[in-house]
DNA sequence: TATGAATGAGCGTTCATTCAT
DNA sequence: GATGAATGAACGCTCATTCAT
């Protein structure tokens, strides 16, 4: 096969994926977890169920693309926030934006990836947890800000899982309660909480 | 019937449920949320399955029940501290570390509660989903901390989301860990951090 | 339980696995092992494919209880033989001619545990395939028939094997060709051949 | 289109067809009857499954050929033997010893062949299968050697089928536990019981 | 002619629910 | 009320065959 012809065929199978992938969280979003069937996936895919094992060995294959495709996007960005020179405080706050408007542009997924039982041992499969990777992300951040004298020598590991327990909650709720928060103005809560505490300021 | 005898029949009614609640849990531990079937509840409670539904009018119904049952005194517990004349601090730092206290003893069930997609739904069908209210409860130690001037005037909603979040996650991921962290311990640093946050006091 | 009700119950499901093990017959003779599905089975046996599994954990133990049913009153009937003190050569007789009885009126179904590669497995899971349990029973009558004096020192291993193989052979090919040989006959002409073999007596 | 290319056509069909003959044994050998799939012989044989129905209509097809390929050898070689002028006895044993080597160096295909159900239909497809055939031509040599006075006159079909029988189980049973008898004791073996018999002569 | 993605009927198995006893 | 066998829809997955390119 000529190399042409591989590139295409790799475009091809790319955009089977994609639309595979589409079809699925169409599935989730209208029947949850419980109901993301190959069948139903196939039948939104506009496929038949044979197909969908072209391009992925199993359900579980399928899984671990969805998450994978997801979490992408979310994971590049947080790298690229740890290498940037900025303080931890701005970091934090820019992370937590994108992450609820990544959030609300892909609502219910988020759910999913991170609660579905059967989703999380894919997750341990690949053997580095999403969330661990948040929170060690995330911890990074406040080694940053202790360091600078901007956070208190708080016990980072815990910190981070708080914040990012924090993070999550907000998000969930907002799809519970289907609100439209806008992702700014959640993040400075957010921020305004963890910064400065409960206690007024003396 | 008499009077008596209803009251009678209640009671092994109410027996009977409690009986297949604790096997239920003890399937759950045994073999996790995807392994809760009706047949290995029938058979861990010692009943024909067929009589699981004289008790519980669906596989549903069960979930719920177990639901309501395991939340029931951490309910019962915020609401008796919600009633006591205590600082809004203080409240939080109890419920908080009986939250933790319940959790350390009931582990798995928790994760299964909080997280398992099929119990979610149920929630959802409680139409008041047990987040929902302790995010409630959450709330009124806010509104009582801000109203005694302890707290900022912060917005309560978000302050409760957040707070709840980082609990949960505090135990998830000692769950996900296999950590075992004493109770008093994070309480006390969730109540450090949300009181204090991270800046450095002044 | 009573005693009573308990064997009443044995009774019903030995007389379900019967009516199963028929239906599996029946659907054996009809589509050949290849077409041996658990649907057909049921549909056979005029119940619904669920229940086939409330008697047989799975298709594997389905398959081998059709081998036992099958092949055990053979079995019985050769350590019957060759309990009883008869001369080697009539207890050979005495075996085949059982043998093509057995065979004639079970037909396919030993063409089908003889040689389905599926059921051989199951077979080798028994430990004891029918097979070489067969040529064991054999030799037993050769080394009996050497040591009285009425057979030649033959290698009473391979000398089984061929017996068995004409044996199988004789009754696959009236099979094959839908013949309808007395078993007598065919169990004088074998015992002839291999008493005094081919060549003229001097 | 010219005799020319007619005739080179034909030869480079002839050529696929060998080499999806080949690919399809590999198969056999490494996956067993049940593993023997499209998918895997198309890729074994490097070509494209699709490619697999310009050669063969269906699989069925394609197993009917495999097995004329294989039994093709012994055929000729039996035809051979009948030609050439020897005793009855002297053929019986050549055929047998060459049935026996052609089976050590096939192993596992004739087993298939012989045993596998799929297969077994397909030979009673071709009306004329290659057991039928082989008994044909062993009954010319029992007719050969009663005619020439070397035999008794025995029934020939009944001893046709009883030698093969003896035959194929020797066989089998060498691949069932995996033996490595040398052809020729075991082609002795077999002429001498068949020739001789059980019984101690005079 | 060669390709290989698409197909869909079919497989063995599970399990919430029903219902005759 | 208690039982547990019967049910059948649904599941994830396989694979011989087709057909547009």
């Amino acid at each position: 096969m000529s190399r042409l012809a591989k590139r295409r065929k790799e475009l091809v199978v790319s955009l089977m994926k994609d639309g595979i992938y589409e079809a699925a969280v169409r599935v989730l979003m209208e029947r949850g977890a419980e109901g993301l069937t190959m069948d139903r996936v196939a039948e939104s895919a506009g496929v038949a169920k044979g197909s969908l094992y072209n391009y992925f060995r199993s359900k579980r294959e399928l899984l671990q693309f969805i998450h994978e495709k997801t979490i992408e996007p979310a994971k590049d960005f947080l790298a690229e926030v740890r290498a940037a020179s900025m303080p931890a405080a701005e970091k934090l706050q820019t992370v937590v934006r994108m992450w609820l408007e990544h959030f609300a542009t892909n609502r219910g997924i988020f759910d999913f990836l991170f609660n579905d039982p059967r989703t999380r041992e894919v997750m341990e499969d690949c053997k580095r947890s999403s969330r661990l990777e948040g929170i060690e992300e995330l911890r990074s951040f406040f080694e940053q800000g202790i360091a600078e004298g901007a956070f208190r020598p708080i016990d980072t590991q815990r910190t981070a899982e708080m914040f990012l327990g924090a993070v999550i909650l907000t998000m969930e709720q907002q799809l519970m309660l289907n609100l439209n928060r806008p992702a700014e103005e959640s993040a400075a809560a957010l921020l305004d909480l963890f910064l400065n505490g409960l206690r007024p300021q003396a």
